[in-house]
DNA sequence: CCTCCAAATTGATAAATGTCAATTATTTGG
DNA sequence: CCAAATAATTGACATTTATCAATTTGGAGG
């Protein structure tokens, strides 16, 4: 541990700013302190598709840093972010010489794995409404962990994290909004009826 | 490695079976010998996305080995299979007695999610003959190696391949056929215009 | 070789989703 | 505080995809 403070590099970002890019080779893995980020895959069509929402003591790990492979993923700052870079080389070390660092690693790295798997299932499997009530759920059980919340993300964020297009999921939300389910102004939202929206979410 | 043969069990399963069931606890590794087998998640709504082909030398690991979690999807023979179950306790002690095997897990682990990751973001950004011309081309390439080519799948199965009902699937499939892309008699197929379907697949 | 059953295909139609344009907030910079 | 730019919302419509029903094909067992 003390060999991975030692050789982490301390950085900031402001909002927007692109941390790292699709398709580069990546020689770090970062550790969140600060701020929120997005994950996100960028298509062809100007389609971008984010897969994963990263907060604090969230890190960003891949199998690359021993494969050598580029990430197939870029990562942008939604609000200012700190963050440290620590150097492949040295988790490799710690990985070759710590067995407890190595099962955490793994542990981390799977957990990581299966809950991007079930988004993606996700994804594939519901209805519009499924995949906003998804959305909305994850926002307050995963993210924010408050009930009236406030989110940095626009519109369009929040539809490419259910992989529908803005327009759909407005017009989703004033349904929900219509049918009392939530409550927003802005961007402020409140679940007003959560049980509702995990049957919604599990019907599709 | 003498380790890991001396524990594994031989196992043959017939098409059809079920080498092991969506939500069980798993403490076994599977390693394939011969045949093929279909990885999916089986979704309320009895539909079901079939995740990853498996076949001869591939090997199903999952981060379970080290968190007792359940396993996410259901492994179905789809031909006659023989596979090892590999007893994780054993993999753990090789974790931390074998340094160079943990690398290799680890990248095997890695590559697993990282195909994952494609297939479904694929998935999820693209329209019906984008991920019917995957399908086939992933087929042909990563899967049976060889241009005529037959498939012991149902055209159920290629439509949970490529997130769509059947009916969709022979849709886009009998285009193909009069476009020249490819030309199939019952469960063989032939690829005629690879370029032609890269182009389909990257235009979405 | 025939019969029966399941799978595959096709067609008609409905439902879901995306696109484009217009309008209404909301934010940002001066 | 205002103007201009950007984001959010709504509506009309086109496209994509699913559903349901009908028909055809193919294969297994007698």
């Amino acid at each position: 541990m003390d060999m991975l403070v030692q050789n982490k590099q301390e950085v900031r970002f402001r909002t927007g700013e692109t941390i790292f890019k699709q398709n580069t080779g990546s020689s770090h893995i970062i550790c969140f302190r600060k701020g929120i980020a997005k994950v996100y895959v960028e298509g062809d069509n100007h389609k971008n598709l984010i897969v994963k929402i990263v907060k604090d003591s969230d890190i960003i790990v891949s199998g690359e840093i021993l494969t050598q492979s580029l990430r197939p993923f870029t990562v942008t700052a939604v609000t200012d972010v700190e963050c440290c870079f620590i150097d492949s080389a040295r988790i490799v070390e710690l990985l070759f010489s710590n067995l407890h660092f190595t099962l955490a690693f793994l542990e981390k790295y799977h957990q990581q794995s299966h809950q991007m798997f079930n988004t993606l299932v996700m994804l594939t499997q519901k209805y519009m409404p499924g995949k906003v009530a998804d959305t909305l759920l994850r926002l307050k059980n995963d993210i924010f962990l408050q009930n009236p919340f406030y989110i940095p993300f626009s519109r369009q964020e929040l539809a490419d994290m259910s992989a529908m297009t803005k327009e759909s999921f407005v017009r989703v939300l004033s349904e929900f909004k219509d049918s009392g389910l939530v409550a927003t102004h802005g961007k402020s939202f409140e679940i007003l009826d959560e049980e509702g929206l995990v049957a919604l979410s599990r019907n599709g």
